[in-house]
DNA sequence: CATGAATGAGACTTCATTCAT
DNA sequence: TATGAATGAAGTCTCATTCAT
């Protein structure tokens, strides 16, 4: 595959975030996407089978980048507090970054799992795993109280920063920077003090 | 209108439940609903204008229950945790009761407000007001800390509550009485203390 | 069902032929045969589920005749040589009632059976097995000779018949009533005299 | 034209008898013979103006020379049945030698007269109009009755032959050597018969 | 109220063919 | 000669909705 292929492959995909974003993926057309690229149509299906593998590839590639970012929190030397802080951190700063494609991620896939056959739950869960063991580890250590599963506390703490982030996507008011860095700490604040000692 | 008449509009109302929930609004067709009713084709059209006019109709009929529920709490003289817990109850015992119904509201509603044009998210707002309003009175008799704002408490209070309802909707497993009932405490034990003094 | 109902398949049906029969199979659109039927594109699609089962239908409705009269015939007490006759007269006067829906039999499904998967075959050679029989039972009496096999001999009747009618259906030339009435005799007895002793 | 690029062009047209022979010549893509014939995409079209070219290409190339024993037959010196036989026996060596090709041609071509605009019909009539002059010349000599015309008699020939290699091309069990060797026989043994006085 | 036949716009996907490299 | 990315027209099938009975 040359760089050009690869490179109109991109266009593609980036192209398929600002329509999913807009539109919604039920609402749009495959044309929308290939307007919006600025490509042929079949070039489309040139790269991806289907109008959802498209979606699965965005969801997948970002969704990787978060396992890894909850994995490597996890392996840190960090207090559990600010392990869950890193994670928060990680997810609103991928909203700053590219608040799109994780309207797409979250309306469309997470939010979104009855649509697809449940296609990625097994990865969505992944993510609440790699939480709770993060509780876990710090209920081991006497730092969480044990009285919350530690897969309830992942949920719980998962829900809550998706839940803010929701309501960020559907505001019609942009989030100030203040605001994105406040609900960092508030999130944590909130979730820890009741899961800590 | 007589009761027959009646009694068919709810026929399809239920069956719509089921069908909603087996195979998501976007995917299944009016003729499953009329299949699933008993009833022919075009009767469905009797009673409701569009397919998205039925599940408009499930939601608003259940949401309203539960903003009375919410106003209902806030206007007690319980504590706020207290109130929350009724909340809280009122939500999982929903589940317990209707889990197609807390289904198909959650995922096809709720967590997909992209899809419709955002028609209902004011009437999914009122929630989170009347549950900020809680928080905010809490604060104001001094049970609650203020560093975390009503609304955003009322944010991840609710998240964490659907989050959980979530897990459960897309388990193979059923959840036992004894879990929807901790689940309750779980809740509200984790929030409030993280949001009172 | 309704009468008024069966009837506008049949329309379909009927349609299905003549475009079929001017344009090919593969070569026509479905809009094609609902323009020809004078009926909306997906009132097709009420009625059969693809393009294909359409000329599923038309070739089972007429082959299950074709079977019985080969049927008949074998059951009857003449001679080999004038059951074969029948045979030969029956597929011909079918040609000359409904030279159309005979040539869409020929050359898209009998004359054609790669293309669908080889779904008709074993209903083909119902045909031929029939024919076979009839020969076996002259063979057993003493009528046919033995040298060729009853398979053998049905493959060559059989195919002497449909050569014959390919040729007329792609002639520019209409083929005559004497010529058709000829045919019938020349093949059995150019066949015949083959098999007899 | 360099070797080479004879070469490849012949790469092309023996991987297209074999991908039109397995999937139909409908029913496979372009990308199917290019694969096979482990060349890219447009070199295909470097050498063939469409996917019916290609196959125009094999019919003509072996129906020329199926022309050219007949008419060899014919002007032989034999009499009508050794030059019938001729004829049989080099048709079924041919499926002996490449049954793939002769599939192609048959299924295709010979039978498929209507999906190509009857674009070689005149080609295939050549042929029955050769063995037609044979039958002519036996019966202007006595060999052969003239009660059937030679033209009738030319189609019972062919259909019979052709009729026979269906057989093979759609059976599931490969025909063994003495099968193919009787059978030229059997054919000429059957049709001769009915054609001699 | 009730039926289900009839409508037809719309969307996805395919794939033969072209063309720049 | 050789490649395979790019094009876009074309066609099948779906299904929400209407309507005559």
């Amino acid at each position: 595959m040359t760089i050009a292929a690869t490179e109109k492959r991109r266009v593609i995909l980036d192209a398929a975030v600002r329509v999913f974003a807009d539109q919604g993926f039920h609402t749009c057309r495959v044309s929308d996407i290939a307007d919006e690229a600025g490509v042929a149509y079949g070039l489309v299906y040139h790269y991806f089978s289907s109008k959802e593998q498209i979606l699965d590839t965005l969801f997948l590639e970002r969704w990787d980048v978060m396992l890894g970012a909850i994995a490597e929190a996890d392996a840190s030397r960090r207090s559990a507090r600010d392990k869950l802080y890193a994670i928060a951190a990680f997810i609103i700063d991928s909203y700053r970054h590219d608040p799109e494609l994780m309207k797409v991620i979250i309306v469309e896939v997470t939010r979104a799992a009855n649509t697809f056959g449940l296609t990625h739950l097994a990865k969505i869960r992944e993510a609440y795993a790699g939480i709770a063991t993060i509780v876990q580890r710090a209920q081991a250590e006497g730092q969480f109280r044990t009285e919350v599963t530690p897969e309830f506390a992942a949920q719980a703490f998962y829900g809550s920063v998706e839940q803010v982030l929701t309501g960020w996507i559907f505001d019609s008011v942009p989030v100030g920077e203040l605001a994105l860095e406040r609900a960092k700490s508030l999130i944590v604040e909130t979730i820890c003090r009741g899961l800590e000692r």
